[in-house]
DNA sequence: GCCAACGTTGGC
DNA sequence: GCCAACGTTGGC
């Protein structure tokens, strides 16, 4: 099982969004980033899990914890003229972009912020994409070893 | 294939 | 709102 970050920013669909979405799950529509993309197409699996990261917000960090509940298919938001991220260049019949489905899991008893995650970037959390410079990576990897180092930080918070 | 221009991301 | 970093586009 690989385990993921996902960003998203709260202005626009927030963890609580997906909480009270139907089933307490979307797609995730709109990645138009190849990278991000091969990282959905090759190597997400349902039942993988998932850090719900708030970005572009007073406070950015985790919040909570979704998991993979479809793998993926084609985003069809691509072939609509209307859509915000529609891209004339994907053709229905062989399409560019993909999504995922996600659905909420549990809400992190406090945020784990970007400034603590920076605290471990020279130890625990030193290959972490997310904290690499520059990183704009929507969808990024997470280790294993990473994943249960950063959920330890849930309580541990002084 | 190079690279300047441009648009986007996202922390601050 | 600013701006650094990055990906994409398109002229050549």
């Amino acid at each position: 099982m690989n385990h993921w970050l996902m960003k998203s920013e709260p202005n626009a669909f927030s963890f609580d969004d997906l909480n009270n979405s139907v089933e307490k799950k979307t797609h995730w529509d709109g990645v138009r980033n190849y990278q991000a993309r091969n990282f959905m197409r090759d190597r997400m699996k349902k039942g993988d899990l998932v850090f719900f990261y708030h970005s572009n917000t007073a406070e950015p960090g985790i919040v909570g914890i979704a998991n993979v509940c479809r793998e993926a298919y084609p985003d069809h938001t691509a072939f609509d003229p209307n859509d915000k991220h529609y891209d004339p260049k994907s053709d229905p019949k062989n399409p560019r972009w993909l999504m995922v489905d996600i659905r909420y899991k549990r809400k992190l008893k406090n945020i784990i912020t970007l400034s603590e995650l920076r605290k471990y970037s020279d130890t625990q959390l030193k290959n972490l994409a997310l904290l690499r410079r520059g990183n704009r990576l929507s969808i990024t990897p997470i280790s294993a070893k990473e994943w249960l180092f950063i959920l330890s930080l849930e309580r541990s918070k002084s």
